[in-house]
RNA sequence: GGUGAGAUGGAUGAGUGGCUGAAAUCACCAGUUUGCUAAACUGACGUACGGGUUAAACUGUACCAAGGGUUCGAAUCCCUUUCUCACCGCCA
């Protein structure tokens, strides 16, 4: 969430940039700043006469303390009156509490500077693509069909258990699966990131804390029951470790990773990118997570992009970075890169991890800040991206290392996996 | 699921209606001093939202798990919820 201090500061540079992530309210900037206005008017007439009580009350006290009663009974009945004033002020100021967090809510994070403008993923800005495109067999096949063939994931009877998008792998499915997120981990933490294994159903605090609430109601499983969500990312149980918390500069940066499953309703989505592993509603990822100080979150979010980079050469995929443009960014982030790798039989580039710059937009919803070196107060900015999310991962590994006799396991997961190829 | 005990500032922990935004101790920070490490002493030391100021100073309100209630006045009394701990039950 923006902080309102923000937006007064200069209205209209916050609307321009909000222009550039096509938002449509653009309005709601000068009515955030009205209701603040508002506010602060109510909260001071609110003051004002609760102070009045209080001294009142104070003088009661020592009015009984001293036995003039008589005294005593008579200002009890002016408190009466201001009690009655008190409680309207009261009432009021709640109000605009709730219809200026109401609004501020729904606006999302400003893009900044760098963020290219555009507003569909046509107009992303590829800034550096890399690695060699194989050149597969006569009658390669896409990964569906691989999966089939080798026996690695069994999508209809992941249909029978739950629906479709839950995929059953099986086998050596599943311990590639496993080779591929304990790689993952071990990089990240080689790379000084702490590991953690989170809840994998969040509250609506959480919820709420890493922006998924009220922006994406629909695209989380609930559990209505007991109202727990079901995590769409591991994000968001990670970086709420550090919601409501006050962090010591010294920590900075905080740097943390996760494996956990993601469940995503993906409600909306439907066509040709659906096929096999490329969306599914359940998937592994493995995530990185980082609290900085705001003056380096910049550095960082290179550092991370650097850092997923490094991984996927190490898978020696194909890839290519994105700058995603105003329109294809995420609710919550101030600038996202994008990684694809390409899969070579189905020819296509998929997505397999976002590296996001919240800035202060999830802290200040978290209230997650520390002291500067002047002592004051700030929040402090959060970073995370996927290193890496699985399914794509595979699918493209398993299309590009095909060949007539089986499919070859690149060089760094073969210690996990136990063997050179899948035959 | 049952029973019981609890929840206070960074930590420990006192506080059962007004003198408590909160004792004390520890930690942290600043300073003094002994040759370093360390110790001793002195001082400062919660958060949020306001008012005020060039900036400070200063100042108002709220906050003792959360929400409600009683009262002129609540950390303190009452109700509800959540969480923690212990024991029992059930169970991977």
């Amino acid at each position: 969430m923006l902080q309102v201090n923000v937006l007064r500061n200069d209205p209209n540079f916050v609307k321009e940039r909000l222009a550039v992530k096509h938002f449509k309210q653009v309005e709601l900037v000068d009515e955030i700043i009205a209701l603040d206005d508002d506010r602060k008017k109510t909260q001071v007439e609110f003051d004002n006469t609760q102070a009045k009580i209080n001294a009142a009350s104070k003088e009661i006290g020592k009015l009984m303390a001293t036995g003039k009663k008589d005294e005593a009974e008579q200002a009890k009945l002016e408190v009466g009156a201001w009690k009655l004033e008190v409680e309207k002020h009261k009432e009021a100021l709640e109000l605009l509490e709730k219809k200026l967090t109401d609004s501020l809510v729904i606006l999302p994070n400003l893009p900044c500077a760098k963020v290219p403008i555009g507003k569909t993923p046509e107009e992303n800005i590829n800034v550096k693509q890399a690695g060699e495109i194989p050149t597969l067999y006569e009658g390669a096949k896409p990964h569906w069909d691989l999966i089939k063939q080798y026996n690695l994931v069994d999508f209809e009877t992941g249909s029978k258990i739950t629906g479709s998008g839950f995929p059953l792998y099986k086998g050596k499915g599943a311990k590639f699966q496993r080779a591929l997120s304990q790689y993952f981990l071990d990089f990240n933490t080689d790379a000084g990131y702490t590991e953690f294994i989170p809840p994998y159903m969040v509250n609506e605090a959480s919820a709420y804390g890493t922006g998924q609430l009220p922006d994406k109601e629909g695209q989380m499983y609930h559990a209505t029951a007991d109202n727990f969500y079901l995590i769409p990312t591991a994000e968001v149980p990670v970086t709420n470790i550090y919601r409501d918390t006050i962090v010591k500069e010294s920590d900075l940066p905080i740097k943390m990773t996760a494996y956990s499953p993601c469940f995503r309703r993906e409600a909306g989505s439907f066509g040709s990118d659906v096929r096999g592993l490329n969306r599914v509603h359940q998937f592994e990822k493995v995530e990185i997570i980082q609290i900085v100080d705001p003056a380096k979150s910049y550095e960082v979010l290179d550092e991370m992009v650097a850092h997923v980079e490094k991984l996927i050469q190490s898978l020696e995929l194909p890839y290519r970075i994105l700058a995603l443009c105003g329109g294809d960014m995420s609710f919550a982030s101030a600038m996202t890169y994008d990684f694809e790798v390409y899969s070579a039989a189905q020819q296509k580039w998929l997505e397999v991890s976002s590296v996001s710059n919240f800035e202060a937009f999830q802290t200040n919803r978290m209230k997650c800040r520390y002291k500067n070196a002047e002592g004051k107060m700030q929040f402090a900015h959060s970073l995370n991206g996927s290193s890496l999310a699985l399914p794509r991962i595979y699918a493209s590994l398993i299309e590009n290392n095909q060949t007539v006799d089986g499919i070859k396991i690149p060089k760094v997961l073969q210690k996990y996996f136990g063997a050179e190829e899948i035959v």
